[in-house]
DNA sequence: AATAAGATCGAACGGTCGTGCTTTTTGTTT
DNA sequence: AAACAAAAAGCACGACCGTTCGATCTTATT
């Protein structure tokens, strides 16, 4: 696999203002907007299967045609809640360090935010993607692909992340930024893991000091120097 | 959390020979095996929620109602499903390594062999447990406190066989031996989701990098003779 | 050969599933 | 106020869900 070094694009902003220009298509948009809202959070703690038209219906208020009638289908239903999950996503994770000092600082505090993004569950039912992944990874189909995409983009932010570090003269020369990348990425989803199955908020310690640890042995001075001056460590 | 320095117990030894003593109970014993046998394939792919009675009936060739009849509920036949996988997981990642050298050789062959679990697609739907965690995390009942448990007795068996090479003085004094088993599980788990996610085989070289490098990072001189002794780079 | 126990089956229960079709309500525009 | 399209509801469907029950078949013990 080449390094990736796109610069990764966010979708929520553009999203955000979808159609909702010169007043026309609003009432159906905002119970859509609702209906999303639910399906996401009943997803997250009962999986994007389990996730039933009669209990979203009965959770957002409507009848379940009117709900179907604005997807046309589960599957629909189920590729707009993940969309949905990744605005959420970008808002909690993304957003908040989009003016980061780019480089190793905008990596650090990326993975800082994602440490965050877990501990606040934001989703009733742990991180969306975290389960969705492992739900979906042996179901070919649409919903599989928009998810096994969504992780792609992850990980590509991270490592475009470490390649702006590199450039920079952040990274030692030689660093594998794809390796990077895996190592601390792995150690945030099992913080992830265990605070879902444990509760165990320790694991974020942990998964803190792999990062911290990993980031600093891939550093050069220069780039220890730009992660004391952000006050990471 | 205070580190276990217990000896992990296989139960698979046990249970395998489980009751066929005397030879009484043996028609319904087979079958009920077999039934466990469809069920935790079955529950690998569909998750366990999504593991139905009718399904998993028309699999094993037996009646619903025959099916039905060897567990009284589909919570018992979840948790009978959780303890199958339990053993076949133990017969293919622990049993391999059960003879290995003790201490920090017989560490890095059980991340070996558990990589070697995951790439050897032991389950049809991959691991078992890494969806079960993921499918159970916010489902509070007897399924996810088996799972939890389960997951509890293979973090603690890892950081027994670190506390074994602590011991002896494979491992540099003051290593902190949870951090150590976070880490190099995190990797292994990792490298599952993008084998199954992605069919990424990558992934697994870097996942033996990343165990391979925190073990060497953690060794004195005498456990880097060890892991070389044992030809484990 | 008779009996008892366990294993398996067939049929059915009340519910819920996802999905259509038809009707009513709602909001906007004339 | 009337007309109109969009949005939501009502209702029904076939399929499958987990579960129950009584009958039948298999096997082991008398």
């Amino acid at each position: 696999m080449a390094t990736n070094i796109e610069r990764p694009e966010l979708t929520v902003a553009v999203v955000q203002s979808d159609e909702p220009a010169d007043g026309r298509r609003v009432r159906g948009d905002r119970t859509r907007q609702a209906i999303l809202a639910r399906a996401v959070d009943i997803a997250s703690v009962e999986g994007l299967e389990g996730l039933s038209l009669g209990r979203l219906a009965k959770e957002a208020d409507v009848s379940k045609s009117g709900l179907f009638a604005h997807f046309g289908s589960k599957l629909e239903l189920q590729l707009e809640t993940v969309r949905a999950a990744s605005e959420i996503f970008e808002e909690h994770v993304w957003l908040p360090v989009a003016d980061a000092d780019p480089g190793i600082v905008q990596l650090a505090a990326l993975m800082e935010s994602w440490l965050r993004y877990f501990r606040d569950d934001t989703f009733s039912g742990g991180c969306f993607f975290s389960n969705a992944y492992h739900e979906f990874d042996s179901r070919p189909g649409p919903v599989r692909d928009e998810i096994a995409a969504q992780k792609r983009r992850w990980m590509a932010a991270v490592v475009y992340h470490a390649g702006v570090a590199a450039r920079l003269a952040q990274l030692k020369p030689g660093t594998d930024l794809e390796q990077l990348a895996f190592e601390i990425d792995a150690a945030g989803a099992m913080a992830n893991s265990l605070w879902q199955l444990e509760r165990d908020a320790e694991a974020f310690g942990r998964a803190e000091t792999a990062i911290r640890s990993r980031l600093h042995g891939a550093s050069t001075a220069a780039g220890r120097r730009a992660l004391a001056a952000a006050g990471l460590t």
